[in-house]
DNA sequence: GAACTCACGTA
DNA sequence: CGTACGTGAGTTCG
């Protein structure tokens, strides 16, 4: 057997937690983080760091979950240090004006919160937040440091964590024993000898000349401490040994100044500072002046939601021990010992890394597996993939378990396990790359059928919510240099590697509870189907298409985004002039409504717009019936420009995403949409342009490119009007269904009926006005509604409506049915049995229930559709391979599939599309496909 | 800096 | 006062 890892006995959640902040360090971070123009009341105090400091606490609470809080701030007098050292922290530049008064305003904020807060003359906030982590260890509680001072790193231990700000105060990740290990290669405790040598500027301790952290680190590994270095002088040769033998009483110097005081005597009880609900007066009147409001209410929240006694603070449980396999033979024995039970499987997939300054992903990365943990009920498993010199015997074992549809698995996210493991990027030990199989559940899928509303469905949430456990397994809290290690890398990376193992087991053994959990609840909702046959096989077929990507045609949209930003410069150029009297030749921003307004309602003087929450609407109705009423130029060039600017744009974020291969990959996200139905991100390529002829020269863009070396085209296929087909599916209503059987185009026989003329007679304006009025009722459109978007009365909509209602009864009766059903079982369903459920069509909020039921008018149809296409995609895939095809599916967009296809197969993936679209479900009106070709996505569409 | 609002592209 | 989404720019927070 492979080592076994020393697993951490967790802490339990009743033990006492004390969280205490440097008040100073990070008001003074929070003031540099946030514009301080930005922030002041009305008589001119500024408070941004007021505001940031408060904000940053509140997330801190929420996020630490401390049962007892308080702030150390710093006396502005001299410090015993000052008496040792005139010189320190001397040659700081002058505290900005604008941060004056902002410290005695926290400590307000911090009185009103029932926070308490805490000075001792001659010594530092730090000695303060020092001393009382101390008690809070000697007491048996876990204490949190919250500092921006590097040298709080000292008291880090098994019980403390120090939260050391990484940019501003929104970004504050936690500090233990091998994060620090990991930076600076000495653990917390010789922190401070390290920052002796190196010196400290912000405190003006010069350190000695030359030596950085890295020389330091190594100085205090080999001689086993400060001590060690300081007495071993002699014998460090080069320049660097003889600065520090010039420079030995300043880095004592140092090393008695950044020793924190442990010890002082503080004439307060722990007890005092534990959590308890402020004063609502008192708050709100403090906040009043300050004039913070919408933080106002997170405060309540937040002490809420740490105080409620309906909220049980969440237990860490504990996984069960693992060990860390080394050879086949251990992977082979431990699943050999769990032969049949239900394992959660967790690869750890790094990356993909961001676009640095953008929340895009780097193009054309998929991320990495570095692990793979396995948990059964009472045994884990670990393999580190990562390792150097992979047993290759390993390697071949992992690839197989992974495989082995006779291993039952329960994971989180297969569709990014998939891609993790089939990319260029895996580990070379997996030869052409792993498939997973034996997939029962994917639990990320099975919660989003449970309740496919719900918006955080990452596994930390997920345990959360469901478990009451945090995901985060507790550190590890071993140094590294445990064998006196001199390599800092290697021992930094050993300590990753243990935390890595156990996070990765821990996630294994949260899947596998959460399916447990899960596993009724689907089969309650009969959801099971769904899950097994549609969602986990499609995940796995969208893996594929991701990685295949759209090839893009580079130079094109360099051309268009050339064409679009001249077109655009153009259309602002003739706006300002069209202005330049009103406005005194002033630049206005198109892109700003706020800057619109004023040209449009103040300088011009045009007719108010309908209200937003922040003036009047800017958008393109509102400014067509400004052009209507009068005539302005202005109005015309600012349209020209909105438009072509959005061109721009989209162009623009297209290109970012090209990858290396010179395709595009979006990431199909199957949880997001409450109905069914995919998103797309990164970019997003289900809202590509198509209505306007400007619109479609970027579909151009998208292209055929090769599929094993031959030439391909697209291959475009998409539903007619679906979403009608469900309507008249679902209602049975005789006339809609005689509609599509008849083979006349769908909207001039609906406007025959409604209009009571032939069908050939329906005029263009009868046919789009029915057109609009069927696809509105499929969303709940009401009567002022329609004539708003018709710009007819509403008299004349309610009349369309009537006559609609008049020939189609089994509409009017199907959407009165399907809301009054949904209203008393709570859900809405889909043909495929998929559900949503709408608690608000029962709330006593207005609006909140004529959303709901607008909701459950809609999602039956768009989630039956998407249940269509679904099926269709997998029926599709299992055609081309049972064809051996080597056709690719590409896109999806809600109707409509792109394949890449070899000319050669061209005849056969057109037969097929037909086929496998086309009895994708069995309708009581036939699902009508269209398919085209073509070199690009414009000509496919065609 | 993060969170919000507005505007707008698709089905 | 029409469903379902994602993105980008501007603005606000106070």
């Amino acid at each position: 057997m492979g080592e076994t890892a020393a697993a951490e006995t967790g802490t339990s959640e009743t033990r006492p937690r004390l969280m205490v902040l440097d008040g100073h360090s990070m008001a003074f971070r929070a003031f540099y983080a946030l514009p301080a123009e930005n922030f002041a009341t009305d008589t001119g105090q500024h408070t941004n760091a007021v505001y940031g400091f408060t904000a940053m606490l509140l997330t801190m609470i929420r996020q630490q979950a401390p049962t007892h809080v308080a702030v150390a701030f710093d006396l502005s007098g001299p410090t015993f240090r000052s008496a040792e050292y005139a010189e320190y922290k001397a040659g700081r530049s002058e505290t900005p004006a604008e941060f004056a008064g902002q410290i005695e305003l926290t400590v307000k904020v911090m009185e009103a919160l029932g926070i308490p807060t805490l000075t001792v003359e001659d010594y530092e906030a730090d000695d303060i937040v020092a001393t009382l982590s101390a008690r809070a260890e000697a007491a048996g509680w876990d204490a949190v440091v919250v500092s921006g001072d590097r040298d709080a790193f000292q008291l880090i231990s098994e019980h403390t964590t120090v939260l050391y700000p990484k940019k501003g105060v929104s970004d504050i990740p936690p500090m233990d024993a091998d994060a620090v290990m990991a930076k600076y290669g000495v653990s917390p405790a010789q922190y401070p000898d390290l920052a002796a040598l190196v010196g400290e500027s912000a405190d003006n301790l010069p350190g000695v000349p030359g030596v950085g952290p890295g020389f330091a680190a190594k100085w205090i590994n080999a001689y086993g401490g400060l001590e060690g270095v300081l007495e071993n002088a002699d014998s460090i040769t080069g320049k660097k040994g003889e600065a520090l033998r010039a420079h030995l009483e300043d880095v004592r110097r140092n090393r008695r100044l950044n020793a924190l005081v442990r010890d002082l005597d503080l004439p307060v009880d722990l007890e005092a500072m534990a959590l308890t609900m402020p004063d609502h007066d008192t708050v709100s009147e403090l906040f009043d002046a300050l004039q913070f409001n919408r933080i106002r209410d997170r405060v309540f929240e937040v002490f809420s939601e740490r105080l409620g006694a309906d909220a049980p603070a969440a237990e860490v449980e504990e996984a069960p021990e693992h060990v860390v396999a080394t050879t086949a033979a251990d992977l082979g024995g431990f699943l050999a010992a769990h032969a049949g039970a239900l394992l959660g499987v967790h690869v750890v997939v790094d990356g993909p890394d961001m676009l640095p300054k953008r929340k895009v992903p780097v193009p054309g990365t998929h991320g990495t597996p570095v692990g793979v943990a396995f948990a059964a009920d009472d045994a884990a498993l670990y393999v580190d993939l990562d390792a150097e010199g992979p047993d290759a015997e390993l390697m071949a074992a992992v690839r197989d378990a992974l495989e082995d549809a006779g291993t039952a698995k329960a994971v989180h996210d297969l569709k990014r396990t998939v891609k993790a493991l089939a990319a260029p990027t895996r580990p070379a030990g997996l030869g052409e790359g792993a498939v997973i199989g034996g997939v029962e559940d994917d639990v990320l899928l099975s919660a989003y059928l449970i309740q496919p509303d719900r918006r955080d469905v990452d596994l930390a949430s997920l345990a959360e919510a469901h478990l009451r456990t945090p995901l985060a397994a507790p550190a590890t809290g071993q140094p590294a240099s445990a064998q006196g290690e001199l390599d800092l890398d290697g021992g930094a990376a050993a300590a990753e590697r243990v935390q890595r193992a156990t996070d990765a087991v821990r996630a294994a053994w949260v899947v596998r509870r959460l399916s447990a959990e899960f596993t009724p609840q689907v089969l309650e909702r009969g959801a099971q189907r769904l899950l097994q046959e549609m969602e986990i096989p499609l995940a796995r077929l969208l893996a594929r298409m991701e990685l295949a990507g759209i090839a893009v045609d580079r130079d094109h949209l360099e051309a268009l985004r050339a064409d679009f930003a001249e077109r655009a410069d153009a259309a602002k150029e003739s706006a300002w002039a069209s202005v330049a009297e009103e406005t005194g030749g002033m630049e206005v921003n198109l892109g700003s409504p706020k800057q619109l307004q004023e040209v449009l309602f103040e300088r011009l003087n045009m007719p108010r717009t309908r209200k937003t929450k922040t003036g009047f609407s800017t958008d393109v109705d509102s400014l067509q019936d400004l052009l209507e009423q009068t005539q302005h130029p202005f109005l015309e060039n600012l349209m020209a420009h909105r438009d072509v600017t959005k061109l721009r744009q989209t162009v623009e974020g297209l290109l970012e995403t090209v990858a290396p291969d010179g395709r595009i990959h979006t990431t199909y996200s199957q949880t997001a949409a409450a109905t069914g139905r995919l998103s797309s991100l990164h970019p997003n390529l289900q809202n590509i342009p198509v209505r306007t002829e400007a619109g479609r020269r970027i579909r151009e863009a998208f292209t055929a490119g090769e599929v094993d070396g031959t030439e391909a085209v697209l291959l475009s296929a998409d539903y007619s009007q679906i979403e009608m087909r469900i309507m008249a599916h679902l209602s049975e209503d005789a006339g809609l269904i005689e509609a599509f059987n008849m083979g006349e185009d769908l909207h001039s026989f609906v406007g025959s009926q409604v209009f009571g003329v032939d069908p050939h007679e329906v005029s263009a304006e009868q046919r789009s006005k029915v057109k609009a009025m069927s696809y509105g009722l499929a969303y709940g459109l009401s009567s002022f509604g329609l004539s708003k978007q018709l710009k007819i009365s509403v008299d004349e909509a309610r009349g369309l409506m009537k006559g609609y209602f008049d020939r189609f009864g089994g509409v009017r009766d199907y959407l009165r049915d399907v809301v009054a059903q949904a209203r008393q079982d709570g859900f809405t369903s889909t043909i495929e049995g998929r559900r949503r459920y709408l608690p608000d069509l029962n709330s006593d909020n207005r609006q909140l229930r004529d959303m709901a039921e607008r909701a459950a008018l809609n999602a039956p149809i768009q989630g039956s559709a998407a249940d269509i296409i679904k099926r269709a995609m997998l029926d599709v895939q299992a055609g081309l391979e049972e064809q051996r095809l080597r056709s690719r599916l590409l896109l999806q967009v809600h109707d409509e599939l792109i394949l890449e296809v070899p000319r050669g197969e061209l005849a056969a993936a057109t037969a097929l599309l037909e086929e496998r679209m086309g009895r994708a479900a069995d309708l009581s009106v036939p699902l009508d496909v269209h398919v085209g070709e073509g070199r690009t996505w414009h000509a496919a569409a065609h």
